[in-house]
RNA sequence: GGGCGUGUGGCGCAGCUUGGAAGCGCGCUUCCUUGGCAUGGAAGAGGCCCCGAGUUCAAAUCUCGGCACGUCCA
């Protein structure tokens, strides 16, 4: 059989027909002898607005969210399947993702590879997800959303163990009972269409569930892995059977509410309060009556979802032209609408029908801990707050960020707990913030971009508009807004900018992708790993081991670097560089240890001279050992009390642990302030005075998963089916493999040094502890000391001093100025200093101070016009300096050049220099030389 | 993880391409105009041009490093 076409019992038992759809060309099995569509193609139109085909359901939203998940849960639980309880829709145990963007991704890569087996098998479950590639059709399309909750039934089979639970048949017949038994849809109205799916590694045939125009779930029948030996084509991708079967199902929960609610668009059917609610607060049904329009508003909209919905609005493509063909259609060309009309009615109902989804998307973000930023994973809730704040603008909606965020929890997140929401509420509100700022540096950047464009011109540079989207991110058209509201009138886009600013980025991006730096590490030949003895005991710090291989390293570094073994061990206490930590230290035999890494776990010694025999002693330096485990565990409580002082949403984003000081990176919202960090230092040493033991075991991934929770992955996604768990009793709970002391107590004293800003929303703590915090002691109270000492006060009144000092040398370099210009003026008016021929002033004069001295005094000189002048200046310091300048559009300007003078005079002082006509400078290595540089100026003028 | 960009009086910014005297608008102080206010006029104060190296006769300007911040993409 062909890879993907499905032939099962179940077909010829329940009277199905294999077809092909005249529209697409694919296969799809149907109870109904007349189709010729597959039923999800261009003429294939929404057959249940109006009248669902889902019956029984009259409630909207969160109860018919609930209504549908419980049906659909209880249905597979009656049918043997356990209910597992949703994951968070960040991502946290994966690396390759941010978000949840499916049921599977919960159980990817650990269970669908086989290293650890499902939490339940088979299982169902309704998992909350957001997808953000199609952002730009949601409210335009009727049923597209950011944020789902994908339904499923999952059950993963291996025949060689005997685990077999269904496959293709049964699922099947499994899905085809919800749906005609459970929800009561005609079966003649259902198709399954043939769809084979391939992606992330692993492949499939599968079936697309269609009714009613709308394709309801997806099952996915997974039996093959990516191989270069497979023996099965798929794009171009070799592929071969592997040792599961899984069974991967989608049911849209949204879209089963929308078909049971009947109502124009999905959005309607789930966030029915927002939709109402912002139709009301922007007068939209006056503004859409007062068109004129001979028809009902709901017929429209239905009309509108039915059409819109296959007409897909794309990112990229020419709404415009879309338009001019959506006019035409409606109502089968019936009724007369304009574009302009028509664009009055959708323009403003898109915004109102994305921003409850954006709402949910973001909301369940931030309630997950993610925190806004503006780089990596949190850039993704804030670029959604800020499509919702420009939807927000455009329709004049008055209410802040944080309005609709509570209202929106209100209405669809009332699971959430109270500190959340106050963390949630936080974040929106210094999101807004954010984004005002933001437009209103925006603004001037767009009037200092256009300031050389004439205010009559109708086209801007698409330079000029690039780099205002990339550095400013003020969007084409904000920029069109903004040079409108100040002055360029005329101004206009050209068709088809956006689309191309589109695929330039695209287009970079994949540039990127291609650019692939591979690390070379030391190649290994052996496989057994090393016997980690710091897991067992963290006591021993000397051992005995065998040496499994010992090898010199060949240097590619430049010919005197030192000579160095790499060893590996039977067993070592040695802790290798990993999980921020670093490294242990200390000998083997006689041999240091200036390195220790960790290979596909095997531990590398890098040791400075050659082992002698094949049994040796290892010797761990006790006192960095110690000082680095102090320091990590110093981590955990810190990460711990920043939870509890500063709210739910702190999250580690990294740590790095070393003998003389640990950081921890967390997630936060704004600034930390002095206060804020001695809040939590205080909490943090509360916990160490309290003695609390430190527990630290090893579990299994899903007994950890369901026990403990997603927190646990403060460190980054798990590798290990394994799971060492490091709990530090009530306060903090985290998967980690590092070094860590008993209890608290050994933690000695914390101290939050500083903290500082990695990214938006990403703040540094820099995490002293022991030993290392009272030495940082002693060596901040030597600074102060000292510097105290040179000012001649006490430590504690130095603040007062540097400030008065400070303040003082400014207002003295402003009365020696000042005293500078006076003395000038003296000078130049009598002595010997200043010559008049012909009408213009010559002034030759030595006088003490630098460059920057000598300038402020020329401008006193030069700058009347009244007085045309030749002012030439010259200081000993530094060599010789000397600088020229000429009264600009003057007699003086026309008779003589600065930059002659300067290189007349140059050459006395053994220096050169150069300048303008009318001001130029020098410098030498010769002051001696002053006097005859001075003649030669004379003689250069003629005075 | 990566790309691009920005740090200049209290605030908002120009100057940087092509190195050569620190500028603009708002605000501030004083005076004038007025019965008073809005306003108008005049004079003035206020700058480690983010920090540190380098190149140069000369750096706000060019190069490198650091710090702080912005923006976009994955």
């Amino acid at each position: 059989m062909v890879f993907g076409e499905i032939d099962i019992p179940f077909w010829s038992e329940e009277g199905f027909r294999l077809a092909i759809c005249e529209e697409t060309g694919s296969r799809f099995w149907t109870r109904d002898q007349t189709r010729t569509t597959s039923g999800d193609t261009q003429r294939d139109p929404y057959t249940f607005i109006g009248k669902p085909i889902i019956s029984g359901y009259d409630v909207r939203g969160s109860p018919l969210k609930d209504a549908m998940r419980h049906e659909f849960l209880t249905f597979f639980e009656d049918r043997g399947h356990k209910k597992i309880a949703p994951y968070p829709v960040v991502a946290r145990w994966r690396d390759d993702i941010h978000l949840t963007i499916a049921s599977i991704a919960d159980f990817q890569p650990h269970v669908t590879s086989g290293k650890t087996p499902p939490p339940a098998n088979p299982l169902t479950i309704s998992q909350p997800c957001i997808r953000l590639t199609d952002v730009a059709a949601v409210g335009r399309s009727g049923r597209h959303l950011t944020t789902f909750e994908m339904m499923a039934h999952h059950a993963f089979n291996r025949e060689a163990s005997d685990d077999f639970h269904y496959w293709i048949d049964k699922c099947v017949r499994l899905c085809d009972e919800l749906l005609t038994e459970s929800f009561g849809i005609i079966g003649t109205d259902i198709t399954y269409v043939e769809n084979p799916w391939s992606g992330g590694g692993n492949a499939g045939a599968a079936l697309e569930v269609i009714v009613g125009g709308l394709e309801l779930a997806t099952l996915v029948f997974m039996d093959l892995e990516e191989h270069p030996e497979g023996d099965t084509e798929i794009k171009g991708l070799m592929y071969r059977k592997m040792d599961q079967k899984i069974i991967d199902t989608g049911y849209g929960l949204e879209r089963f509410c929308w078909a049971a609610a009947g109502t124009p668009t999905i959005y309607e059917a789930v966030y029915p309060e927002t939709v109402s609610n912002l139709r009301k607060i922007t007068d939209f049904d006056n503004r859409v009556k007062s068109l004129g329009l001979p028809i009902d508003m709901d017929y429209l909209l239905g009309e509108l979802s039915r059409l819109a919905g296959i007409l897909n609005i794309d990112v990229g493509t020419d709404a415009e032209e879309l338009y001019v063909s959506l006019a035409a259609k409606i109502s089968g060309g019936k009724i007369q609408i304009s574009v302009d009309q028509l664009k009055e009615i959708t323009e403003p109902l898109s915004l109102i029908y994305a921003i409850p989804d954006h709402l949910q998307a973001v909301c369940s973000m931030l309630g997950d801990g993610l925190v806004p930023s503006n780089s990596k994973a949190g850039y993704l809730p804030r670029m959604l707050a800020r499509r919702v704040c420009r939807m927000k603008a455009e329709l004049g909606i008055n209410l802040s960020l944080a309005e609709l965020g509570q209202k929106h929890i209100d209405n669809h997140m009332r699971a959430l707990d109270k500190s959340s929401v106050e963390g949630i509420l936080l974040m929106l509100k210094s999101e807004e913030e954010k984004y005002n700022s933001m437009l209103q540096r925006g603004r001037s950047a767009v009037k200092t971009a256009l300031k050389d464009i004439h205010k009559n011109a109708s086209s801007i540079d698409d330079q000029i508009l690039i780099r205002l989207a990339e550095e400013r991110g003020i969007q084409p058209d904000m920029t069109l807004t903004i040079a409108r509201e100040s002055g360029w009138e005329n101004l206009e886009i050209r068709v088809g900018f956006s689309a191309e600013m589109a695929a330039r980025s695209a287009d970079r991006t994949k540039q990127e992708s291609l650019r692939k730096a591979s690390k070379e590490t030391y190649q290994i030949q052996h496989d057994r790993p090393t016997v980690r003895l710091f897991d067992q005991d963290p006591d021993i710090l000397e051992f005995k081991a065998r040496v499994v291989f010992c090898e010199k390293i060949i240097s590619r570094d430049e010919e005197g670097s030192p000579e160095r073994w790499v060893v590996a061990l039977d067993q070592s206490a040695f802790y290798p560089t990993s999980g921020g930590q670093e490294c242990d230290l200390g000998w083997i035999e006689n041999s240091r240890v200036t390195e220790v890494t960790s290979e596909k776990g095997i531990i590398l010694h890098y040791i400075e001279t050659e082992l002698p025999g094949s049994e040796v002693t290892g010797r761990v330096d006790r006192k960095r050992r110690k000082q680095i485990t102090q320091h990590h565990s110093a981590v955990h409580v810190v990460g711990g009390s920043a939870r509890k002082v500063l709210g739910q949403h702190v999250w580690q984003a990294g740590s790095y642990k070393s003998r003389d000081l640990a950081r921890l990176d967390i997630t936060h919202f704004e600034r930390l302030t002095r206060a804020q960090l001695d809040q939590i230092e205080d909490h943090a040493n509360l916990i160490v005075e309290s003695s609390i033991d430190i527990d630290i075991k090893v579990v299994p991934r899903s007994h950890a998963d369901e026990f403990y929770g997603f927190t646990i992955y403060q460190g980054g996604a798990p590798k290990h089916d394994r799971i060492r768990i490091v709990d530090i009793n009530g306060h903090d709970t985290q998967a980690c493999g590092g070094t860590h002391v008993g209890n608290t107590s050994e933690i000695s004293d914390i101290r939050l040094v500083r903290s500082s800003q990695v990214q938006d929303g990403v703040e540094r703590l820099v995490v002293m502890a022991g030993e290392a915090a009272r030495e940082h002691a002693r060596q901040q109270t030597e600074i102060l000391t000292k510097s105290a000492d040179i000012l001649g006060v006490q430590p504690e009144d130095l603040p007062k001093a540097v400030d008065r000092f400070f303040r003082e040398w400014k207002d003295q370099r402003k009365t020696i100025e000042n005293l500078r210009a006076e003395v000038t003026r003296i000078r130049a008016g009598g002595d010997s200093s200043a010559t008049n021929k012909d009408g213009v002033r010559y002034v030759l004069m030595e006088m003490e101070g630098e460059f920057r001295d000598l300038m402020s005094t020329l401008g006193e000189l030069t700058r009347d016009p009244q007085n045309p002048t030749v002012a030439i200046l010259a200081s000993r310091s530094g060599g010789g300096k000397i600088v020229v300048a000429i009264t600009e559009d003057t007699i003086a300007s026309k008779r003589h050049n600065a930059a002659t003078i300067v290189k007349a005079m140059a050459p006395s002082i053994k220096g050169s220099g150069g300048g303008k006509p009318t001001m130029a400078q020098a410098s030498g290595k010769d002051p001696e030389g002053m006097e005859s540089a001075m003649s030669a100026a004379r003689s250069e003028l003629g005075i």
